[in-house]
DNA sequence: CCGGAGGGTGAGCAAGCGCTTAGGAACCGC
DNA sequence: GCGGTTCCTAAGCGCTTGCTCACCCTCCGG
């Protein structure tokens, strides 16, 4: 049960989900469904991984569905909570885009089990949670646009297309989650800094002071 | 059967696949990955969408899975055909990157049923087809890192990090697969010149003299 | 010592899955 | 008209799936 020290994702979020059984079951489903996805992934398959008999998810999930619901809206508050933080820092957008990327990449570079699920299995999810969700994921939207926008305002970018390049540059992130660490031979904060001086460099903006671009 | 006139994909491709039946079979079986995922595409689903009994796809076909493998490797062909033309053009460097990321996102954006299953289901095969169809991915890490290299060393781009780089420019056009035509107001040529503008001041260099910039 | 509540199990149900098989309709050269 | 080939179907087999149910452990206050 402990053997898996593999997982990244033993950190220490998912505190809030309370029963100790609850828990194990959940981190034993982003496990499974980050691996084969959802349809692939069966409920006998997530109780073993917990240690526990099929029947057992049932006392704390309703349905194999209600997990990866949890999943998603956990995941996508700890995203969200991520990207309007750094939009609303009081400083120059420069810098709140560079901070955005930065902490946006590592959380799914870091994290890309949980983040693979979040991102990739949203179709899997019954009618009524999939709209919820999506409404969180046009906060991202904005919260990006807001920084992309008061840049071009600021005259500190030069971005002739804002809502593509907003579009482009979370799917930049977003997509870390796929090909994060096949063979790792990045970390995290590594992948983070170079993907913070891409983007910058895409929106017209010179690396911002005191973080150096590493040459 | 003819009801679909939706489909993006009833394009002249697929014209490789022979018995007329079998291509049917296939261009349902892209549809319904697409749509669904691979693991919740049940067979009587492709069989139906083709108008035939479920049976009538194990004449044409061994096993589901090679449905898959069928599909992926002939997009994963288009797609490496389409890069490494752009990738051994007699220019520079910058109208190559010009020419391979605006015509590989024109082609997912196009065929983004067709991208998806090609892009998104890679764990869906066997191992022995998916040691095949990683293959030819390295191959297109390849023609993009080398477009990369030889315009850091012609002096036209400024690019710290070309593996790092290379990553992410693929990732960027790839995931155009995932997000478009959700609620299409981008053409894919549109989406192709946006993100060829973008990768090309991603790497330091001034948009190709001749493609206007729009601004 | 007891009763009940919360957390767990073994066995199994109905439904749906990938795939097979026996057989038949349509067309072919002869 | 006939045998052969090609393409397809109706029926269904064996298995797995998500999920349920009857029952059984602790543990704990009185």
């Amino acid at each position: 049960m402990d053997s898996t020290a593999e997982t990244t994702d033993g950190y220490q979020a998912w505190s809030e989900v309370t029963p100790d059984a609850a828990r194990r079951l959940l981190v034993a489903a982003v496990e499974a469904f980050a691996e084969r996805g959802y349809h692939a992934t069966t409920t006998r398959d997530i109780a073993g991984r917990a240690g526990m008999s099929p029947a057992a998810l049932y006392i704390h999930y309703k349905t194999k569905e209600e997990l990866l619901h949890r999943i998603s809206r956990i995941g996508h508050d700890k995203a969200l909570e991520i990207l309007e933080t750094a939009a609303s820092a009081p400083a120059a957008a420069a810098e709140r885009l560079d901070a955005a990327v930065r902490s946006f990449v590592r959380w799914h570079a870091a994290h890309h089990t949980t983040a693979r699920v979040v991102q990739y299995e949203l179709d899997a999810l019954a009618p009524e949670h999939r709209s919820e969700i999506v409404a969180l994921r046009r906060r991202s939207d904005a919260a990006v646009r807001r920084i992309l926008s008061e840049g071009v305002r600021a005259g500190e970018f030069d971005v002739p297309d804002v809502p593509g390049t907003t579009l482009a540059v979370l799917s930049l992130c977003i997509d870390v989650a796929r090909w994060f660490n096949v063979d790792g031979r990045r970390t995290p904060d590594e992948v983070g800094a170079l993907y913070a001086d891409l983007v910058l460099r895409m929106v017209g903006a010179r690396p911002a002071a005191g973080t150096a671009p590493k040459r």
